[in-house]
DNA sequence: TATGAATGAGAATTCATTCAT
DNA sequence: GATGAATGAATTCTCATTCAT
């Protein structure tokens, strides 16, 4: 489960190893559990060098919070989804989704570790949730109303449902099939993802109703 | 936020005060950061009676575990599933979903505390998820195979929908659905949530595809 | 490891069970390691039992040296080394000695979990030495003195040896020979223990000097 | 009572305050009944600290066992031993026997806090019984088994008295000499201890026989 | 009298944080 | 800047003792 590369974003060469090894131990305990004793020897250095760049523990995870949020909100969240919005332009929605599927999952495969300290932190500190949202969902929003309006007026998607609803469905099923990859991975022999992939784009479409409903 | 009754399981009375009291401070905290003296406190008991109860801090999460499991994959999870499949012999397809939905929300909201102690340990602890899978989600799996098996009959369901890519569909729907109101609930000005069920099932049905598509 | 029989001695039954039982348990773990409800437990009666018939845990142990000296200096030591004393008239010491140094064998045999848990107390507490002091060394050497003027007069025993010196030499050579029995018990073949005790008594008789020195 | 001298053995300082102190402690008290706390207390260091040495209380212990076991089986214990065998070539027995007694008293002397522990681990334990046959008595028997040869040779010793029973003998009376004066010292007005030495040896030599026995 | 649940003082142990080198 | 030994407050856990039934 590799770490993201958090070079080239000014930080000194210790403090970027701190973080990479502090995102490793959370991830692998959670925060509480994790010690700093660990991190340090992980990171490779002395215990006390850690409180050198961060004040406190929490500091730690505070300095993870804005380099996730950075990295995600940042190139990555934002440029993916506009980059594929930009794409989109001719393409069928099915391409575009089953792009945007995919590319997602290979961000969240990349960012699983940081991702488990997040959904921890987020499900017990309304302020990591209001970070989240302020940084990540709010922004990613306002793409996907962009995306929804040009999709609606090429006739791609329903004109009755609401940008909310498409990001919500698209979502949901993108969590499920992340968390049975990563949580329960050895407990369905899953068919190739892309076979995975393809049945859940054609549900996002097309519904699961028979034609008697 | 209010604690599962947990009486009527033949727990002795202090045990069972200490164990509502762990759930509500393990959710507010996380198992890690919350502290067996609080435990004590907030269940008005002495923190050495934790210990006549449960050997270890460990063992009372184990316990809320044991009963959460009780209790979902007991008489909550399984039964309810099982009245709305046989309940659902002469109904449309759309209502059963939302009998199903409404159902599945006011038990998460009931069980909200448990939940988050549960999902927190699950995505750190493989012997945790191997206990979900093993108590609540193959055991709902037989179920479902059989409502799945009688829609497709009936042609309610694309009989193309395997029963796995049916339940992931409505779980992933719901998921996101339940993390909005429960995380996010200040955020969004939610319609009231009975619309709010009746678009997710327009969307699990017939899906988000335009005509030109 | 039996436990010295404590009836007969106008003690409550339960008092006497618990005794018992904490002879054997003190026996096992020493004093402090020892846990009232441990002691409770194998003497089948309630934790709180035990404070009705002592005042606290030191009080079980202060009842059990009581006991002990009661056993020891009372029927068993003085008795058994006054037996001897008064049987020896016209015997010969070597088999004197081999009556006393068997009989004292089978005494510690039996009493091996008391004499445990007193030595113990012994090397910590000075209070406890002065008990076995004055209730049994100083009153068995009254014994010896006697025995010692009469093998003296008889010519049985060198006229230079002081009582003092007997008692030390023919004890010295016991407490090794049982330290060997029960500590080390695994370590040597020991051929059996009657040419054991032969050989022991041939040196306390006669030395180890050659005809050289 | 005074601790043996730990240094020179590669010992951090504070480990060996650690040890030196925790000896002390234990000697007092035995191991159950001495706490951590006093232990730091005593060594000058905080309570953390011993954790920082010592995984845990029982370590400590088994840090002096290993210490005890080094410094008796090692510098002292055998080359004690080795030193008088070597220096016996051409002198009486008696002469031997009185060295290697006073130097076995001051041997105890200097390390009986450490003993005291032992003697009582021992009692109850096992392994404890085990580590001190295996690195104590299996090596010194070796040398002894030396001495023994030597001396039956040149008829000092009788010839039909073996190894074990020279030692048994030996360390008979010699443990009860120390008993009498470390344990009842205040019972006793001791000749002074080097005529008290040359009775034992008279005894071990020529035994308690009269002439009529 | 006997019980055993409950207590709480105190024990061992952990670990974030400090600071002299 | 970097280190890592030392700290001590906080935490988990133990157990002798009490007391209502």
């Amino acid at each position: 489960m590799d770490i993201p590369d958090l070079s080239g974003l000014g930080l000194a060469e210790k403090e970027q190893k701190i973080l990479e090894s502090a995102i490793h131990v959370f991830s692998e305990k959670g925060f509480s559990a994790a010690t700093t004793s660990e991190i340090a020897k992980n990171a490779g250095v002395a215990e006390g060098t850690i409180f050198r760049y961060f004040k406190t523990k929490k500091d730690i995870l505070r300095g993870i919070l804005v380099q996730t949020i950075n990295i995600m909100s940042g190139k990555v969240v934002i440029e993916a989804v506009e980059k594929i919005l930009n794409d989109s332009e001719g393409k069928e929605l099915r391409v575009v989704l089953k792009e945007f599927i995919h590319d997602r999952i290979k961000l969240v495969d990349h960012i699983f570790p940081m991702a488990r300290v997040i959904i921890t932190e987020a499900l017990f500190h309304e302020d990591v949730r209001e970070a989240i949202y302020q940084n990540i969902i709010a922004r990613v929003m306002i793409t996907i109303r962009r995306f929804h309006k040009q999709m609606v007026e090429r006739g791609l998607i329903r004109s009755d449902i609401e940008p909310e609803l498409l990001i919500k469905t698209i979502l949901g099923n993108l969590v499920v099939l992340i968390a049975q990859r990563k949580l329960f991975g050895d407990k369905f022999e899953l068919d190739d993802i892309d076979k995975e992939v393809d049945k859940i784009i054609d549900v996002i479409l097309y519904g699961i109703a028979g034609d008697k409903e």
